[in-house]
DNA sequence: TTGCTCCTCACGTCACGTGAGGTGGC
DNA sequence: TTGCTCCTCACGTCACGTGAGGTGGC
């Protein structure tokens, strides 16, 4: 776990110190730190910048990019959303509304109902999660068996395997489609 | 629901009738149908018969693509271990090992790392959803106050919302990350 | 014959990955 | 000066989506 955020170093990329007043020089990231940070890539990062996700807040004389502590935050709220199964356009949208001069209530009660949908998908994905999570635990079992076999190559035995319990009709479907295969790659 | 498993119809289209002492006509079903009864569109049947994983049993003269039954639990375990997170290649791998003459215990204990790994993601994923699932209903919860609210549009007041509770501190992260945006689409 | 479905290219999309070739920062 | 990081193209990948132009099946 790389802790970047103690690395006053970065703050002498600052061009221009900030005016006296202002809070104390807050730490200044480059896209590499960021990425650390946030376990994105470089490309990721620059890949929300082009689809107006994340604006450095500055660049170097040279062109690097130059973040603070916000760009953390905000990586890490377009990473929830696209766990929610967002895609980067619906996420520009979302965004869109934040900027919007439309009502208040009317715009937050869409944002609801976006949301309200979304529970719903989460709570779907779960219940998958759940069946899959059973199927996986029953074939592991199921395999357990299979690792002390010596009954002979896959191809000649498994698909006709004799033991307890491993007939066909009693074979974990994730199992059981691996079995009998002619698969050309 | 369209149901296509009761269409004597389709055994026309199979350009030899079975052999006498052979099992009754199974259903033949062309590409379409197989779509409809898998939930999956015809051109992603086309791509996994591209890549090994699906072959349909037989073509008509005309050159139609017709399946039986076993195309339909062959779609559905190939289903399965998308939603566990499986990329198609590595489908087309573990679709290798039935089809291997290597041992079977060494070929079905790699197949039961391989799907230990995948319990081990598919609860981290059901945790993630489980925090996610909180920050929506907190989020909903959240804007429910806002569906009456009538301070203005949301760019000149969100941002600066005096209402009890919704102060920056108090406002949960997938809402906070709407307000106060400047994205460029 | 009509309407629907099927066929094969082939290019587009989404969220990046992965170099190529060059330059900045300490 | 060296080594690492950064820069901008630009093409590749994965799992399809989406026509284009043509043909089969009942």
């Amino acid at each position: 776990m790389t802790q970047a955020s103690e690395t006053p170093r970065l703050s002498l990329l600052v061009p221009e110190p900030p005016p006296p007043g202002s809070p104390a020089a807050e730490p200044r990231f480059k896209i590499g730190d960021l990425a650390r940070l946030t376990g994105r890539t470089v490309r990721a990062l620059r890949l929300y910048e082009e689809l107006g996700l994340l604006q450095p807040g500055d660049r170097t004389e040279g062109g690097f990019r130059v973040y603070s502590d916000d760009a953390v935050a905000r990586v890490h709220w377009i990473g929830k959303l696209q766990d929610l199964g967002f895609t980067l356009p619906a996420i520009q949208e979302l965004c869109n509304v934040g900027a919007s001069a439309q009502p208040g209530a009317q715009a937050m009660t869409r944002v609801r109902e976006v949301f309200h949908e979304k529970l719903r998908e989460v709570r779907a994905q779960m219940e998958r999660l759940r069946e899959l999570e059973a199927e996986l635990k029953s074939s592991l079992s199921y395999l357990e068996d299979c690792c002390g076999c010596e009954r002979g190559p896959v191809n000649q035995v498994c698909n006709s395997c004799a033991e307890p319990g491993h007939d066909a009709a009693h074979t974990p479907s994730l199992v059981g489609g691996i079995r009998n295969q002619r698969c050309q790659p």
